[in-house]
DNA sequence: TTATTTGTTCAATTAATTTTGAACATAATA
DNA sequence: TATTATGTTCAAAATTAATTGAACAAATAA
């Protein structure tokens, strides 16, 4: 790769970082989105997890060029995910952030965490749309009833499967 | 569920197709959402998995209240998913649609590729800005590079390990 | 062939998301 | 205590993504 378009790299003006940092960032950003999260937060963690020491809030800022704003809410994300740790360094007052290295461990159980709650997600749901098909039976011909019903059980059927390979795959991929 | 805030509800206004329906069309966009997909794609799957017939365009659109353009290229992208087909109906000129019920299958299917695709770029990637590091040997103190180059090698560690696992979780699926 | 219907494309609009920065809150110092 | 540095919140601005609809293309019918 010729390094990307230089206008997608992330803060071309203001701060000086090596190229290889810069583009470790835009790799963090372009994850982020992919897994939809804002891309500044993918950045920061990117910026962070190449760093040799924690950095302040207001460095992360200047090195990214985004706002107070921005770093608050990123790292507030990265915090809640445990992607990223606060220590404290000597005879500062501010924050400082450090990226957490084992990031296997992270990425798995983010992604643990997504995919169960959106597993109990769609079963609830699930369970509410066949409920609603009950509730409107007689509003419908048998035909048009037994169609729907016999789609729904499809998807149930899937959605129990679906469920029950969860503690497997979480088995194997540890 | 008592049904959710009627200003979600899809197509409020318009067309009247049963309480079961709307819901499971709202499903559908809700998934689709999350796996990052317009949500009028999903809705287009949901309405057409719940129909009894094959579906042309004008009517998923007026169902959905939705635009032509948006039912064209919502089908076209249900199409390169493999999540419907095109159906030829007697004496109707215009195409048909309906839904591939195994949908156990497509989202196997559409999960391995997105995944596959994913694991691939990352890769390109990483290795890209391995050689960066390379390149840039010389504007860095030993220091750095012996540390950048450690946690780069821990992406690509975790990166291997997660492409190993790839075919073992294809297996376990089907 | 022309007229009519159906399907696609894409620039403009609309909607959703992210970012900013000023106002406010909190904590440390003097 | 007042002053200053730091952190957070949230309304408004900027950005990004989705949708529309008019213009065009393709296909069928007459």
């Amino acid at each position: 790769m010729a390094a990307h378009s230089p206008a997608t790299t992330p803060n071309s003006g203001t701060s000086n970082l090596p190229p290889v940092r810069l583009e470790l960032i835009d790799v963090g950003g372009r994850f982020a989105q992919s897994a939809g999260l804002p891309r500044s937060v993918g950045e920061i963690y990117g910026l962070l997890y190449l760093s040799a020491k924690p950095l302040s809030a207001p460095e992360i800022g200047e090195a990214l060029s985004i706002s107070k704003g921005s770093v608050s809410t990123g790292t507030r994300q990265l915090l809640a995910l445990g992607f990223i740790h606060k220590v404290w360094v000597q005879s500062e007052r501010k924050d400082h952030f450090e990226a957490v290295l084992e990031l296997g461990d992270m990425l798995r159980s983010a992604y643990d965490r997504i995919f169960k709650v959106r597993a109990q997600n769609a079963e609830r749901r699930l369970d509410a749309v066949q409920d609603s098909l009950e509730l409107s039976r007689k509003e419908m011909t048998p035909e048009e009833h037994a169609l729907i019903k016999e789609r729904l059980e499809r998807l149930a059927k899937i959605q129990k499967r679906a469920k029950q390979f969860l503690p497997l795959i979480e088995r194997l991929i540890r």
